[in-house]
This record gives C-alpha cells, sequence and structure tokens, in this order.
DNA sequence: ACTTCGACCTGTTGGC
DNA sequence: TGCCAACAGGTCGAAG
C-alpha cells in the first residue's frame, strides 16, 4: 500500500491519539510477519508513555523512554484508531492498547510488514542506519543525485527507488517524478547531467509534497487512520495509465517492467 | 562494489 | 461459474 506521503498521513493520523498516551498492552496475534514480532513486545512497552511518534523513510517510530517501536507497513498494511475491544477481523495482527482505551491496529494481509523493537538509538538501527535523506529536507540535494550516479549504469528510475539515495520514493511516485521531469524511465541513472538531476529533483519533492497535501494515493485498500480515503489518485498522470492518452501530447503512453515492476512513461514527452 | 533477482504473502482481476 | 495465471503500493539479502 503504502509509499512516503500513506506513511505521512497515516502517521498524522495517529499521533494525536498515541502522544503521552501510556501503553495499556500490546497484544499480539499473529507474529510472523517479515520477520518475527519480538516476543517481549509487551514487556518493553507496557505501562509506560508514548513519547513521539516519528517517521524515518517509511518506517513509523513510536518513541518511549527506554527505545522504539518501529513499525513497516509494508506493501498491504494499514493502521486505524479504534476503540479497545473491538472484535479483530483476518489479518488484524497487532493491537497497541492506550490508557485511553483507545487502541493502534495494525492490519496487513500480505504480511510484508514489520513490527519491531529496539532499546538502542533508533537511527542507529540496521535498517535506518543506512538510508538516504528525507525527500522533504534540506539534506536532499540535486548535486547528491548527480554526483552519487556517477558511473552508475542501472535505470534511472531504480536508482531515484533506491533508499540510500533518497528514501520514500515507491514505483507510484517514481512513475509520476520522471514524468513531471520528462526524463526517461530506461536511462542509466550515470548518463543523466546535473541539469536534468535537478528537474528530477524539483518534481520529487513536488510529487510528494503534493502527495502527503492530499492525503495519499487511494489504491484498493489505502485509508488513512480515521478511515477516509487519500485523493491523490486523481492527480496521476501516468501511473495505472498504460495505453491511454499522455495527458500532456495525447500519444499513447508506453507500458513495461523495470525491475519487475510496472513502468509507464511518454515516448515523446520523456527521453 | 555494483546490479539483478528471488523471496516473503494474500487478495483481486482477467482470460479461457 | 470455475480455475489458473498474472499482478499489486516494498525491500532485504543472496547470487551473479
Amino acid at each position: 500500500m503504502p509509499e512516503l506521503p500513506e506513511v505521512e498521513t497515516s502517521r498524522r493520523g495517529i499521533e494525536p491519539f498515541l502522544l503521552d498516551q501510556q501503553v495499556r498492552e500490546v497484544v499480539v496475534r499473529f507474529d510472523h510477519l517479515r520477520w518475527p514480532i519480538p516476543s517481549d513486545l509487551n514487556e518493553q512497552m507496557q505501562g509506560h508513555r508514548v513519547l513521539a511518534v516519528d517517521r524515518r523513510g517509511k518506517y513509523l517510530l513510536i518513541k518511549l523512554a527506554h527505545g522504539c517501536c518501529i513499525i513497516h507497513l509494508g506493501m498491504s498494511g494499514n493502521l486505524r484508531i479504534i476503540d479497545a475491544g473491538l472484535a479483530p477481523q483476518k489479518h488484524d495482527h497487532v493491537d497497541i492498547v492506550l490508557a485511553s482505551n483507545k487502541a493502534l491496529r495494525l492490519c496487513d494481509p500480505r504480511r510484508f510488514g514489520a513490527v519491531l523493537w529496539t532499546s538502542h538509538p533508533v537511527e542507529a538501527h540496521k535498517l535506518l542506519a543506512n538510508l538516504g535523506p528525507e525527500p522533504m529536507s534540506e539534506a536532499f540535494t540535486a548535486k547528491d543525485l548527480f554526483d552519487k550516479s556517477r558511473g552508475k549504469t542501472q535505470c534511472v528510475k531504480t536508482y531515484i527507488m533506491d533508499s540510500k539515495q533518497v528514501v520514500g520514493v515507491g514505483n507510484i511516485y517514481a512513475n509520476e517524478s520522471l514524468f513531471m521531469a520528462g526524463i526517461k524511465p530506461t536511462l542509466a541513472a550515470g548518463k543523466i547531467s546535473l541539469a536534468r538531476y535537478k528537474k528530477l529533483h524539483t518534481a520529487i519533492v513536488e510529487v510528494l509534497g503534493s502527495a502527503i497535501e492530499q492525503g495519499g494515493t487511494t489504491l484498493k485498500d489505502f485509508v488513512n487512520s480515521d478511515g477516509k480515503p487519500g485523493y491523490f489518485k486523481q492527480s496521476l498522470a501516468v501511473y495505472g495509465r498504460g495505453g491511454e492518452p499522455c495527458l500532456s501530447c495525447g500519444r499513447d503512453l508506453q507500458e513495461l517492467k523495470i525491475a519487475q515492476r510496472a513502468t509507464v512513461y511518454c515516448k515523446s514527452c520523456q527521453r
């Protein structure tokens, strides 16, 4: 489900319900997500207050005084705020029950997501330590994108989806950003000029920024934490539109696979 | 060191 | 209607 805008939308949705709340109990109904959920998760969190609900890339970070619960939504995960005790549906794997009698509930049919715990500074966690800059921060620059791409033969689409370069650019927004920047997705990352990386940088920031403003993309089952859908889908220019006319020039959009992921672009607008 | 590819899962969709 | 194959928002870690 989620790319960065969806994760950020979820974070904003759940934060007011978690912040400053004491954790009453963590209920794990199914512990085999991408990795096993730590068996001492309840022991670690029970009775402690939530100090912050942060995000790093697509990882949600629920911070307590002595450690952090790391949540990743994988491909199909979603989070909702419910009344504690509401009967769980299929795939509702974890509840973090709060003293307020509300609970944060994780549902993840495909189980590509993760729920982990770390007692060390979370930034040093193996999964977070090597992440690139946040796309909406000053640390993300066209110059770095350009410099780090030199010598690389991989497609530019694969390159911008690599979380070591920049976090949060998934398949939808990679397609959209490349269209906005007028860059053909199959070009070798190492052969693209600084001027074009400046366009691409701007496009990534704009595409992700407006998606966050609009509450993420609604695809199939995405709803944010209060159950309202995102509204970005109606602004997608290429994703899911293979064979349909380019919104800019009217020619048929091309569809192909790059690294086994659906890729759509306009042959005449993207070169 | 860089790049590609398999693997992890269920649910939905489209073709026959 | 049923069956089967292909596909779906991610990304780690192994293999090449």
